[in-house]
DNA sequence: TTATTTCTCATCTTTTTTATTACAAGTTAT
DNA sequence: ATAACTTGTAATAAAAAAGATGAGAAATAA
């Protein structure tokens, strides 16, 4: 019998390209943007694409987005979670691959724009993103729909803001996800409620003269909270 | 240049074995189960483990997933979807290998006896999953996981019910599925206040003297007002 | 007749959601 | 100073949803 190491049961296995693809949400006064770049391979070379990779043989699909991200942002310990695999046999004119799509929230003021613009990466406005590569534009689709949905029942929202945000910042970001005006009484009533933002001292004066208080999300008393069954809803 | 079926761009990028397992749920006379066979190659010959197979390179993963079930249980145009992506390098031990889990649901009177003996598969109750083999275990988790999560806001339940099912048994099927009690006139009050159950003139007589209306359950309707936004709820 | 499950009906309470009125506080621009 | 603007606090009213409970009728097997 051969050395451990050496033995391939699977030897005659069919195997297959796998990629994975970033659908990356920033937040910017008020507007949803996704970060896009021109593609460097051929096939469309030179085309709007998402950011993505080859999955390696000695990493994990999440490893490999992660590496994605931070090459193209610099960005690290992001928010990122698997969306949707896309495998249609097709879907590819290079070369039959399949990609596993994964959705990230970064804080659009963290990361580095060096290295954005060194990759030919651009962030666009949910409205203005042109014609991608491939299936792209489906995914964005998705990743939409996942992050309007996740928003309502989890607190990932914080993800997109900075460590320090006021209520109406907080407000206009659920506006923008979810294109609808909300009351801003009852919405900084609910958000207060779940007692789950940390009040500050200081104040943020960019957007009124009076200023804003500026609040940190507490994920340790969510995480704890979760665990006993909380549930966030809106 | 070559000719465009000839041309390969991604020649040198890593490829990688692709298989898909299937969670698939049962629902048998008030108790949630799950289907698992005895695995036929190596490593881990003849140990307990999810139904699944390699992904072809002629075929998408769902596709995949689908011949699967449809091979172990001769069932064909049922609940199928995507859970999760199973990719760490040392998943599995014969060589490196992603896995794309599905979970299905499945209506326990339909599948083909034959056909899962044939594959030395067989039902077990939750509580009663033996160790599987590599992760599957936790697959399982996240799938159970993932059952209770979506059954709280889509209407997916049904599809581990016969066609035609009573109330009461629609009742024991959430109780099974989220490990507590509910109130019967509470929960029957509920359910039809969506006006989504059609009743039909049978009686199912099988639990009960009296004999229980048999309902259907309206998925036209539903997905039209899936359409205008309306969310089911528990 | 008795026991059991199914099914209806009516409350009642509590909680949650949504809408609205009123107004004070802090600051800048005029 | 005051007008304008955003932020923040309070109180409340109305409406809707959720949850708990009591009472009892219908069907039928044993």
């Amino acid at each position: 019998m051969k050395a451990l190491e050496n033995y391939r049961p699977y030897i005659a296995q069919p195997k297959i390209l796998v990629a994975t693809d970033c659908i990356v949400f920033g937040f910017d006064e008020g507007i949803l943007k996704l970060l896009v770049f021109r593609r460097r391979i051929d096939p469309f070379k030179g085309e709007w694409s998402l950011i993505g990779s080859f999955v390696n043989e000695e990493e994990s699909v999440p490893d490999a987005a992660r590496r994605v991200l931070l090459q193209f942002t610099g960005l690290d310990n992001i928010f990122l979670e698997e969306l949707k695999v896309y495998s249609d046999v097709d879907r590819d004119s290079g070369e039959r691959c399949i990609s596993i799509a994964h959705y990230a929230l970064i804080r659009i003021n963290d990361y580095d724009r060096e290295q954005v613009e060194l990759h030919g990466a651009k962030w666009f406005a949910l409205e203005d993103i042109p014609q991608l590569v491939l299936d792209h534009n489906a995914m964005i689709a998705d990743a939409l729909e996942r992050l309007r949905q996740k928003t309502t029942h989890r607190p990932i929202g914080f993800e997109l803001l900075p460590e320090k945000f006021t209520i109406p910042q907080l407000q206009s970001l659920y506006e923008a996800i979810h294109q609808t005006k909300l009351d801003d009484r009852n919405f900084r009533k609910k958000l207060l409620s779940f007692g789950l933002l940390i009040k500050l001292d200081e104040k943020d004066k960019s957007t009124s003269k009076k200023g804003a208080f500026l609040y940190r999300f507490d994920y340790n008393k969510y995480k704890k909270l979760e665990e006993s069954g909380f549930n966030f809803v809106l």
